[in-house]
DNA sequence: CATGTGATTGTTAAG
DNA sequence: CTTAACAATCACATG
């Protein structure tokens, strides 16, 4: 669609830029954000985010959902997830663009809807700064109140699980 | 009991 | 443009 495709050249070196990354072991990353990244959680109040929307599953992440239905049925022997993964990412390369249409279909609509939660989140986030007047207030609490009858009813019960 | 780990690619967010 | 990290899954291992 748009003419222009003098980036092909470039996108090649670009790969090669990025093959470091690749070089590197993998599974680095969840190590060292284990330490304390994203779960922050330690004692300290992790709570940054009420309402974190999740990054929603890219079209390669919708064929694996479907792909390990597959894979193991056929496999029910195989219980490590590398092992999908893999087998996963073979076929998912080897698949052609009209193939991956109807998942990348999906992973689009996806976006329609992080980016509507991100609108949501986005209001309280971001920001910062700028003591200049920045005067958050937040006036939606007024619009709905509802009565904390109902939330302190039975809930508070149920998340105690004598079960352990 | 809870959590991390391993492996895949794609997308998103930030620098 | 480039870099880094995370998204789901399942059995296993460790604290």
């Amino acid at each position: 669609m748009k003419g222009g495709k003098g980036k092909g050249a470039l996108r090649k070196e670009t790969r090669s830029a990025l093959k470091p990354v690749e070089d590197r072991k993998i599974g680095k990353r969840k190590a060292t954000l284990k330490d304390d990244k994203r779960k922050a959680k330690k004692d300290k109040k992790a709570k940054k985010d009420p309402n974190k929307p999740k990054r929603p599953p890219s079209a390669f992440f919708v064929f694996l959902e479907e792909f390990r239905k597959t894979f193991k049925k056929e496999n029910p022997n195989v219980k490590a997830v590398s092992a999908v993964g893999k087998a996963g990412g073979e076929k998912w390369k080897s698949m052609s663009a009209a193939e991956k249409a109807p998942y990348e279909a999906k992973a689009a609509k996806r976006k329609s809807e992080y980016e509507k939660l991100m609108n949501a989140y986005n209001n309280k986030q971001p920001e910062s700064s700028d003591d200049d007047g920045e005067k958050e207030e937040s006036e939606r609490s007024k619009s709905e109140v509802h009565d904390e009858d109902a939330e302190g009813s039975g809930q508070v019960l149920l998340f105690f699980s004598p079960i352990k």
